[in-house]
DNA sequence: GCACGCCCGTAC
DNA sequence: GACGTACGGGCGTGCG
């Protein structure tokens, strides 16, 4: 069968032209789009087709301008960027041997729908290359019988729809509908309207209760809601906006598909040209032949994942090459395959492991299927849930797991894992509790790279393996048209599944002979964050237990108070508005009411941050009204509504991910919900800790330590005062005060402590006197004048800031007491803003790094503790610098003692390390 | 309708 | 440009 490509021209360079940064060549001429179409082509003509055309628009009037005259009439005309780049793209599109449609008063919708029916009617294989949805209409399946097919593809997203299905599932309406619902639905970029707030899943929904357009049309009149006022009011156009959304199928064309022959491409044209605009991967495949021979051997047949992001690098040098080869993959549905694995896996003493499951929270996860790899390019996949229509049998969750919970529970067999805690968290709700977890990739790189690099698989794949992985929308679709993971093909699950094992071991590979060169970063990855991946894993199970009554209460409340706030705004600027818009405020504040804008954004826009707003609160009342309803709209939105929602309903808990990669410090971050931003500083916000609360009989304790960060700073600076002031015992500010201001402890100040504070805390961030102004409301040479008394009195400090900045210049990185280092991209750019931004970031790494270090050293020393007494005390909360526990009320005392204990112990220091504690039914009441 | 960037604000 | 590390909500905009 012959196959026919047709390549949407226009879609493609106006959607390289907006995805593309705006790259230039050496002669500075823009090539951003044209690089983003001469990628798509290169991956076209990879399929081999017999037949190609690049179509294109043509000026001139078409027979839509003349039903509708205002037809495309809001486009602005095309960028002087993307027309320069037009000329050069049809002399790439030729040299390629492809030939370029252009006819005057045709679109080029128009021109492809033509084609490609009169190519299927002619039983060819015919592909639109396109990223418009509106293709979606001509879409058909071949018929069995000899006739032709169209189908649809993304090169840049990699989708494909070829049949009525692939159309329903995207669009939820057969390919025959499309028009109606697109009629629907109207076109903004094309300026036809459609019916007011009828998105696709409004419209497909109608269609499918009524049949068609003209079925909608007849019920219009039934139709409730607002929106049925809409689509009444449209009712008269709809007839209009589906002949214009129509793609003409009979456009008279001087030739037919059979003369757009894939010619013999120009190899010597094609050489200048990539050389002039600087394509230095397609002109080494033109040299080299090639490149992607690789990717089409591995994945034959596979019509998808040509887009941009599929470019195979060459694996990098002096990788082994084991670890290079192409993978071979086994679907495990027997129980003789699975015993067989099992033996495999035990025997190599340790293997990879992955979890394919339906969501993303590993506590609400549902486990889909396993996978193993014991050797690079060896791997299986075992699935267990997989469930659509014609699934192959697959083995029964208890066999399976039964089978192999042995092996998985052997703490003598080695698993390794990328982000592992999500399949120990998932594994043990399924009632298998993994032993031997011994190596995460994710926390390889980490350790070795932190600071200049992503850690996700896909990266580590291509950056140490020089391998694209399939991705995951390659597998199952994206948005709201994917598919659960259950509901793939168990092939293409295994081709992914697998996958995943297999470069999981391969990277660890790589990356563990990585490590061992480096002793010190060894030690924090095995004595550190290995061990705290099941402290981590047993913490977000515990969660925390929530008054969601509380939290109503508190949101009526804020409510009310809101709207208390906005009625009074609305009075004071004579009209309404969107208190919760910067944009409409600045008009109000700065154009209306002619307030000054004091402070500019990032951008250079005028701020209506709090700073701003508190600089012209005496100048009108509004300023301040503002900050009271941002404050209570922060506290409602972000976490009297959001909490509840985040409730398990298996567990009755909220549990929070923490992300053990998260800073590049070493710190780690927490989401789902963040519980590291639960209000404190004020009292409206620290209500909110009222709702964070021990089960009856039991308490909550937080742990935190004091002043951790300064401690680390005299520690490392081994600073003669600073240290002496740590070991008196004294309050460390007050200490700074009287050292920076030159009077007996006793007699200082409210606001020499605090100006006192604003420094020890400003160093510590890298901050000059710039910023030491702006904070303490003083002018910048008393500032500065501050800041030179404090490092007379300090000179330890001076000197350690001094080292710390010529280490990370010659070296690249900074590192902390236990010997984490973090990289440093910028730390000798050219661009003396990004310098200094890492200059601040290596000054202050160290002393944060550290602090992480030492909090979790005391995370798996408390953790190993509390095993003991798991039935009396969990821990639940890591906040930097605390810990907080739930416990049974009889045990708090013996936590209370032994706690600080060790988290006083997990650091050794030159001052000492003081723990406070509290207790308390709730968070805020245990501060 | 959705993805994304911006602005803003919370924590340590 | 000016204070380090995070996460997240609401708004406004672009999408071809």
């Amino acid at each position: 069968m012959k196959r026919l490509i047709l390549i949407d021209g226009s879609s493609y360079l106006y959607r390289a032209f907006h995805a593309l940064p705006p790259l230039t060549n050496a002669a500075g001429e823009p090539t951003g789009a044209l690089f983003g179409v001469v990628n798509m082509l290169r991956a076209t003509l990879k399929e081999k087709p017999d037949y190609v055309a690049f179509v294109v628009d043509a000026p001139g009037k078409t027979f839509r301008d003349d039903l509708y005259p205002q037809y495309k009439a809001n486009r602005p005309p095309m960028p002087d960027e993307l027309r320069a780049q037009v000329q050069p793209m049809c002399d790439i599109v030729h040299a390629l041997g492809i030939d370029i449609l252009r006819v005057d008063g045709v679109e080029a919708d128009d021109v492809i729908g033509t084609l490609a029916t009169q190519a299927a009617d002619a039983g060819m294989e015919v592909t639109i290359s396109t990223g418009d949805k509106d293709f979606a209409q001509l879409v058909r399946a071949p018929d069995g019988n000899g006739g032709g097919s169209i189908a649809l593809v993304n090169t840049m997203t990699g989708s494909r729809m070829d049949s009525d299905a692939a159309v329903i599932e995207k669009f939820g309406v057969p390919a025959g509908r499309i028009v109606d619902l697109l009629a629907l639905m109207g076109d903004t970029i094309d300026n036809v309207p459609g019916v007011e707030k009828c998105g696709p899943k409004t419209a497909a929904k109608w269609i499918g209760e009524h049949g068609s357009l003209e079925g909608v049309i007849a019920a219009a009149p039934g139709i409730k809601g607002k929106i049925g006022d809409n689509l009444r009011a449209a009712l008269d156009r709809l007839p209009l906006n589906r002949e214009l959304v129509t793609i003409r199928t009979d456009v008279p064309l001087e030739q037919g598909p059979e003369a757009l022959v894939l010619r013999e491409r120009h190899v010597d044209q094609l050489r200048g040209l990539y050389a002039r605009y600087g394509f230095n991967q397609a002109l080494r495949e033109l040299e080299g032949g090639t490149v992607g021979a690789e990717v089409a051997e591995k994945e034959p047949g596979r019509a998808r994942g040509t887009g941009f992001a599929t470019a195979t690098a060459a694996a990098p040098e002096g990788l082994d090459p084991a670890l290079a080869a192409p993978g071979q993959y086994e679907t495990v549905t027997t129980v003789e395959q699975l015993q067989a694995w099992i033996a495999t896996l035990r025997a190599a003493g340790s293997f990879a492991l992955d979890t394919e499951t339906d969501s993303l929270d590993p506590m609400r996860a549902r486990l889909v299927g396993l996978s193993f790899a014991a050797e690079p390019g060896r791997a299986a996949y075992l699935p267990l849930g997989h469930d659509y229509p014609g699934a192959p049998a697959q083995l029964g969750y208890e066999q399976a797991l039964d089978l192999l919970r042995p092996l998985l529970a052997d703490p003598a067999v080695r698993k390794i894992g990328q982000h592992g805690k999500y399949d120990l968290h998932v594994l043990r709700r399924h009632g298998v509790a993994v032993a031997g977890y011994a190596d995460d990739t994710l926390l390889e790189s980490f350790v070795l790279d932190s600071g200049n690099a992503r850690h996700d698989m896909d990266s580590l794949a291509l950056r140490h393996l020089g391998y694209t992985t399939v991705k995951y929308e390659d597998i199952c679709g994206k948005g709201v048209r994917q598919i659960p993971f259950s509901q793939c093909a168990l092939d293409d699950a295994t081709r992914y599944a697998a996958e995943d094992a297999d470069i999981t071991l391969r990277l660890h590979r790589v990356l563990s002979a990585r490590l061992q060169a480096e002793p010190q970063l060894q030690a924090v990855y095995r004595d550190i964050e290995m061990p705290l991946v099941q402290v981590l894993e047993r913490i977000e199970a515990n969660g925390v237990l929530v008054d969601m009554d509380e939290l109503r209460r508190q949101g009526a409340d804020l409510s009310r108070r809101m709207l208390e706030a906005q009625e009074r705004a609305t009075a004071l600027a004579g009209r309404s508005f969107n208190l919760d818009s910067p944009k409409q405020l600045c008009a109000l504040l700065f154009d209306e009411l002619k307030l000054p804008a004091l402070v500019k954004t990032p951008k250079g826009q005028p701020s209506t941050n709090e700073e701003a707003l508190e600089a012209i609160a005496d100048l009108h009342e509004l300023p301040r009204i503002i900050l009271e309803y941002r404050g209570l709209a922060k506290l409602r939105s972000t976490y009297t509504d959001k909490l509840p929602e985040m409730v398990n309903p298996e567990t009755g808990r909220v549990h929070t991910s923490y992300h053990q990669a998260g800073a590049a410090t070493g710190r780690l971050s927490s989401s789902d919900p963040n519980l590291q931003n639960i209000p404190i500083r004020t009292d409206d916000g620290r209500r909110i800790r009222r709702a964070f609360v021990a089960p009856p009989g039991r308490k909550l304790v937080a742990c935190d330590y004091s002043q951790i960060e300064l401690r680390i700073m005299a520690h490392l600076s081994q600073d003669p005062g600073l240290l002496g002031a740590f070991a008196s015992g004294a309050d460390i500010h007050r200490a700074t005060a009287a050292e920076v201001f030159g009077r007996p402890l006793e007699e200082v100040t409210v606001n020499e402590r605090r100006a006192a504070k604003a420094i020890n805390f400003g160093l510590m961030y890298g901050m000059g006197a710039f910023g030491l102004a702006r904070q303490l409301g003083i002018d910048r040479g008393q500032a500065q004048d501050y800041i030179a008394l404090y490092f007379s009195r300090y000179p330890g400090v001076r000197d350690y800031m001094e080292r710390t900045r010529e280490q990370a210049r010659e070296r690249g990185y900074v590192e902390t007491v236990f010997g984490r280092r973090l990289h440093l991209e910028y730390i000798n750019a050219r661009n003396a803003a990004q310098r200094a931004g890492a200059e601040r970031a290596a000054i202050n790494a160290p002393m944060q790094g550290t602090a992480a270090d030492i909090i979790k050293r005391a995370m798996i020393a408390v953790d190993a503790w509390i095993a003991d007494h798991a039935q009396r005390a969990r821990m639940l909360l890591q906040v930097h610098d605390e810990l907080v526990f739930e416990a049974d009320e009889e045990f708090v005392p013996e936590l209370v003692s032994r706690v600080p204990e060790l988290m006083s112990a997990a650091g050794d220091l030159s001052v000492p390390l003081v723990v406070d504690t509290g207790i308390g039914n709730n968070w805020d009441e245990a501060h």
